[in-house]
DNA sequence: CAATACTTGACTAAATTGGTCGAGATTTTA
DNA sequence: TAAAATCTCGACCAATTTAGTCAAGTATTG
C-alpha cells in the first residue's frame, strides 16, 4: 500500500497540528510553509479533514486550525480511511448464501477475494494501533536526539 | 490495499494454469472466455507474466501457456510485486546515517515512512504465506462442495 | 472599513488504468 | 507447402484519478 501525496499531506498537518495541540489556532500558511506543502492544495486538504470531524477551524483576521479531537484520539486508520477511502472492501465470504454455485471464474474471484481480505485486516490492525499522539512523540524523540547532538548546531 | 484489475486478471489466469497444471499448454482463448477476462488485455497480462518468469508459451496452432514453475514454488506476493510494481518502498529508518539532522517536514516524513514500512511488512507477510497451489486448493475445494450439493445440477 | 484568513467550487495538466488494435512471427496439419 | 491457429510486439486510446491552481466569497479582528 502506498500513501497517495494527498494522504502524506493530511497526516504530515495533523502531526504539526498534534505537535502544537491546544486551544490555539494554527494558519495554513504556517503548516504550509513548516511541511513544505503547495498552500492552495493543503487549503483542499485541511478542508476534507475538517468535514472529516478532524479538525476545526476560525476564520478571519487570527484564524487557522486546530484538532477537533485530541491526539491519542485519532488513529492512523481513520485517517487514511478518511483520506484514501476505504481500507476494506467487501468480504465476499461473508455473504454466506452465495458461496454456492459460482462459475468459475467467481470461484476465483471469490478465493481472491478471501486473501486480499487478510491483507486489508492486517493493513488495518498496522494503523490501527497508532494514534496521532504516537507520531507526534515518535517526532518528539528524535527531535530531542537531534538536540543532543554535539554537532546538531552548524 | 486494492489490486488493480490487471492484477486480479493476472491471479485468475495462474490459477486456471495452476489447476490444469501439466506438460500441456492452455490457450489464451480458454483462460479468457473461463475466467471472462478481455482477450486482448489478458494477452498483454500473459506477456508480462512471462518476462517475470511465471509462465512459459508455446507458439503455434496448439500453443498456449503453462506454469514456468511449480505451483507450490509461486507465492503471492512475488506475483502481486512483479505485476503491480514493489510492495515495499525504501524505508528510510534503515538509511541510518541521515537519521540526524532533519527538518521538521523531514522528521513528519521519516516518521510517517516509519509506520507506512510497517503495514507494508505486514502485507507482505500475508502474501508471502501463501502460494499459488494453496489458491487452487481452495478452489477445489468449493467446487467439490458444489459438487455434494444435491441441488447443484439444475 | 481594511486586512487577514478560511470557504467553496470550478478548472487543469499529467499520470495511471483498463483496455483495443494491426501486423508480424511460429508452429501444426492437411 | 500453404492455410489456420496461436502467441508477440508495440502503438494507440478513452476514462479516471491525482496533484495542484485559481477566483471570488464569507467571516473576524483591529
Amino acid at each position: 500500500m502506498k500513501l497517495s501525496q494527498r494522504g502524506e499531506y493530511a497526516i504530515q498537518a495533523l502531526l504539526v497540528l498534534g505537535m502544537y495541540h491546544g486551544p490555539e489556532v494554527i494558519r495554513i500558511k504556517e503548516i504550509a510553509n513548516q511541511q513544505n506543502i503547495p498552500r492552495r492544495f493543503l487549503e483542499q486538504i485541511l478542508n476534507d479533514l475538517k468535514s472529516g470531524g478532524f479538525v476545526e477551524s476560525r476564520r478571519g483576521v487570527s484564524g487557522g486550525y486546530r484538532l477537533e479531537r485530541r491526539p491519542e484520539e485519532i488513529t492512523l486508520s481513520e485517517i487514511v480511511r478518511h483520506i484514501e477511502g476505504p481500507l476494506e472492501s467487501s468480504d465476499l465470504s461473508k455473504e454466506s448464501k452465495k458461496k454456492l454455485h459460482l462459475h468459475s471464474d467467481e470461484a476465483a474471484k471469490y478465493i481472491i477475494n478471501g486473501v486480499m481480505h487478510e491483507v486489508q485486516t492486517a493493513i488495518v490492525g498496522v494503523l490501527e494501533a497508532v494514534t496521532l499522539f504516537d507520531l507526534c512523540e515518535k517526532v518528539r524523540k528524535i527531535q530531542g536526539q537531534m538536540d543532543d547532538q554535539s554537532d546538531y548546531i552548524i
